[in-house]
DNA sequence: CCAGAATGCGAGCGACCACTCGTGTTTGTC
DNA sequence: GACAAACACGAGTGGTCGCTCGCATTCTGG
């Protein structure tokens, strides 16, 4: 059999084609951040995309092919965002700034796509996407390990783990209360993670070198 | 017009109906618990408790009724755990002990009742629900604000309404990272739950009084 | 300019699900 | 034992939703 091992050739598109395509996406975007997935129905989003259903069917093979492109774009924009924010760390940056720029940037592509989070937080998610998320959620809880490592060379794996588990979730719950919010109070929801993250980190950090960690209020 | 200007007059029931309420409302946690609310169909619990459709017609007029009663039942049994929990503290306490003791009950409660945080945290669950779970969370939100008012009275409110969000959101994401573990995996998270609110708080309430916080590693 | 492909439409199909109803069984009461 | 009310059943109903299909329109290569 020579040909065609590809489970799909990439039919061919036309201009046309590639914007319907976005549009779609878009609007699917819409729908998912406002219902969910599941709730979402594929008659809305072509409603929204302004198309009608069988449109929709011409370039998505069904709805969690929709949620699967989504997905897979926005981990690939993250992927870039989060290789710049956690890949390379100079042990002696101190640990307010590693946080506040590993903070901003990730907030930033979090607001920017709020359906991001909808996506990949919600419990209705499809099994493709489930998979999808937990690569990412285990490269990122990778990354936290190696930095928590190279601070700390001497903790036990676990112990390692079970603080980058807790970081995440940190910044997670975090980011929950973030998204909620808008204009100055968001900010101010940004430097509190900030600060939470800083004083469960600093403890352990700021001990690797018999460094007294974060200054303290002096007692004046 | 005389009677029943109530919505629902209880129908009388014996005994065996009573039986089967919570053998009903048990297969219901049951299903809740793995599949979400909205996933979740009222034949497959009818299922789960050994019963047919129609009998759980006969007890609950609707599926969200259902969940409903559930979450009823649970908030109650919420109401008594949190009200022990946080309710009387004396400022005195060391931080380590009023918020190891918070954080014992709660997790308790949540690690018996894994249903609660399937409901309550669920982006599907219904309108009723939702307020239920809005009303039970402001009145955490309130206490926690309490606390932290007690200790902090200068503060300004919105700083100590922010504060406690993220308290409560970092036990969030604790409690989510404890339910996925058992045995002694599972303890020592619910420790770096306390560690991680007792590092975020100290530096707050230590300075009270110009009390230098927890004890750091001293500079030796 | 003209085949043929890509795009677009929307009524409709099949499956699933919350919920009902007619009927039969058990239980409490007199 | 008799009567009614509570309980139990499960096939059926209406509605929703994912998805299809036949057909019309627009684009592209030759």
């Amino acid at each position: 059999m020579p040909e065609n091992a590809q489970k799909e050739q990439p039919r061919r598109r036309q201009a046309r084609g590639e914007r319907r395509v976005a549009q779609l996406l878009e609007a699917a975007a819409s729908v998912f951040c406002t219902t969910g997935y599941t709730a979402a129905s594929t008659n809305a989003i072509a409603r929204e995309a302004g198309v009608s259903p069988g449109t929709l069917y011409q370039f998505f093979p069904n709805k969690e092919a929709i949620a699967i492109e989504l997905g897979e774009r926005l981990v690939h924009e993250m992927r870039e965002a989060y290789g710049e924010a956690l890949a390379p760390v100079d042990p002696a940056t101190p640990l307010e700034q590693a946080v506040g720029a590993a903070v901003d940037r990730f907030i930033a592509f979090n607001c920017d796509h709020p359906v991001f989070f909808a996506l990949m937080h919600g419990p209705d998610v499809p099994g493709r996407l489930t998979e999808e998320h937990d690569a990412l959620h285990a490269t990122l809880i990778g990354r936290v390990e190696a930095l928590l490592s190279s601070f700390l060379p001497d903790a036990p794996s676990a112990d390692i783990t079970r603080t980058a588990q807790m970081a995440l979730g940190i910044y997670m719950a975090g980011l929950e209360l973030v998204l909620a919010r808008e204009g100055a109070e968001r900010d101010a929801y940004v430097q509190e993670i900030k600060n939470a993250l800083i004083r469960y980190l600093d403890p352990l950090v700021g001990d690797r070198l018999g460094r007294p960690g974060l200054t303290r209020t002096p007692p004046r």
